[in-house]
RNA sequence: GGUCGGUUGGCCGAGUGGUUAGGCAUCGGUCUGCAAAACCGGGUACGGCGGUUCGAAUCCGCCACCGACCUCCA
């Protein structure tokens, strides 16, 4: 079954209907993570976000290009105490390392993170350092066109010569005069004709770690450029989507579409889609607030806010329940409600692949993999597509509790619709927390004698085990004909 | 100050001009030796004030509050 897919274009505040360039492939840029620091919370949110969407367009067809960037340069920090001082060499100097090992540390914890949460691997993977010649090729044929200017070492974009010819601001909005009305001018930026240009290329300070060689200086490139270059150099000219979180829509990605505006004639990326962000008991998420909390910190329990650890298939499924488009909030009420709903689900994913046949059904379950498919289809609506789910979730559990009945043909859809939406788009997998199967022998034959045990009517020991598994994190779930036990969460 | 988005029941979170979102929690029931699990059923909503409409939580206006971004921060 295929569907046609909605998305809602940041360029024009509108869903439109997603036609691919060249179908049936389609290229899809989303920008990574910068690595200077452990993956966090804030680096989940467009993972799952465009691991779905990835998913989902695997799922209707398309042959896919999928382009993650990883950003190894640095860029500059804009906080008081230092200024120009690049992330990644500052990070270098604390912790006595080598930039590229710094790099190299956070990337592996990234893509650790990554794999825990169920992401697939993008299809390229580009880095920022291993692509300065080519933005150094970008920026001298924006100095070419006249879009760009050298001064003192470093090179600029020029904002207002861009604007003259094309519309600046298109994707978040902003009128360039709008902006000079509002703004006051800002110190120490004499090297730049106009208030709003923004640099290609930065001379690096005595002290900068990481530079290279170029005709300008001996320097480090501009912090939009890599996204420009790296997206175009695997994607083409014009690509069909391009992701990443709200907060980039200005100036980063703005900034992108000036750059490979100015120097190939006209836009790059046909869909711009965004996600928005989280926030941690209402407030956004910020080092300085304290409330900065890293996915292994997530998945352990180890922050002082988290009164539990919260796996990470629960961390994915918190955040399908909601819209890609809403903020999301974290707080260990809703965790904890995540984290017993899919447990629900999954547990009836299992009991559907137990369930008998009869020779008809009593129930129609023929519309909910259109509903589903329906709600996916409308702007990647997850939360709407799950409800679905759950009322799958009713059925399969009335199947099993023998009043109602599914035919083979239905029972066999059923599990499709599992499989398809569980699995494959959501990405959601059982987890083996302790269970292995050694632990599942112990507790059969445990819970075999506590069977024998309430054919006697020794009640005080039935109890006994059914409350001291229930203390280790073992729900005993007594069946007409036998048991089933699961591990909490 | 500017631009954009949001304000839904105890918590999270969808959505549409008139008809049940869903999950978690809660209450009642079935089941059970008692529970749990599962199932059935119930209650609690749509920030405030106006307006449009036969009818608005859903459209418009104003107000309040919250959030993101506003240039070298990804």
């Amino acid at each position: 079954m295929k569907s046609t897919l909605y998305l809602y274009n940041t360029l024009t505040r509108r869903k439109e209907m997603f036609e691919p360039m060249a179908p049936p492939f389609a290229g899809m840029y989303v920008c990574g993570p910068t690595v200077y620091s452990e993956a966090h919370l804030g680096h989940a949110r467009p993972a799952v976000t465009f691991d779905v969407l990835y998913r989902y367009l695997v799922h209707l067809g398309y042959n896919v290009r999928y382009v993650r960037n990883i950003t190894d340069v640095g860029h500059l920090e804009n906080e008081a105490e230092d200024s120009g001082e690049d992330k990644i060499s500052r990070k270098a100097r604390q912790e006595h390392l080598e930039p590229m090992e710094i790099v190299q540390k956070y990337m592996n914890s990234f893509h650790a993170a990554m794999e825990k949460l169920n992401t697939l691997p993008p299809s390229i993977e580009p880095r920022a350092t291993g692509h300065i010649i080519e933005q150094q090729q970008l920026i001298e044929t924006l100095i070419k066109k006249g879009y760009a200017y050298e001064s003192n070492g470093s090179v600029y974009f020029d904002v207002e010569k861009y604007d003259s010819a094309y519309p600046y601001g298109i994707l978040s909005g902003r009128v360039l005069e709008d902006m000079r009305a509002n703004s006051r001018a800002l110190e120490g930026q004499d090297e730049k004709r106009g208030q709003f240009d923004f640099a290609l290329w930065k001379k690096a300070s005595p002290g900068h770690i990481m530079r290279w060689p170029s005709k300008w200086s001996e320097g480090f490139p501009g912090w939009h450029l890599e996204c420009s270059v790296m997206s175009t150099k695997y994607l083409g000219d014009t690509f069909d989507i391009h992701g990443g979180g709200m907060d980039l829509i200005f100036p980063h990605h703005e900034c992108e579409i000036a750059q490979s505006t100015a120097s190939q004639g006209h836009p790059p990326v046909k869909y711009w889609v965004h996600n928005n962000m989280v926030t941690i008991n209402g407030q956004k998420m910020a080092r300085s607030l304290g409330n900065f909390i890293t996915l292994e910190e997530m998945f352990a329990g180890s922050h002082e806010l988290l009164l539990r650890a919260y796996s990470p298939m629960t961390i994915r499924f918190f955040m399908l329940q909601a819209h890609y488009r809403s903020t999301l909030d974290f707080s260990n009420e809703a965790l904890l409600a995540a984290s017993l709903g899919l447990q629900k689900l999954m547990t009836a994913g299992k009991t559907l692949a137990g369930l008998k046949p009869s020779g008809s059904s009593t129930v129609d379950t023929g519309s909910i993999a259109g509903r589903c498919y329906e709600a996916m289809s409308d702007d990647l609506n997850t939360p709407v597509a799950i409800a679905h789910l759950f009322d799958a979730v009713r059925i399969v559990n009335l199947v099993n509790d023998g009043k109602e009945q599914l035919a083979e043909e239905d029972l066999i859809s059923l599990r499709e619709l599992f499989r398809i939406f569980i699995h494959d788009i959501f990405g959601l997998k059982e987890e083996e927390s302790a269970g292995n199967d050694r632990l599942a022998g112990v507790l059969t034959l445990l819970l075999d004698m506590r069977q024998e045990a309430k054919a006697r009517k020794e009640w005080s020991v039935s109890d006994r085990i059914r409350d001291r598994l229930s203390e280790l994190g073992i729900t005993v779930k007594d069946r007409k004909d036998g048991y089933d036990w699961e591990l909490t969460a």
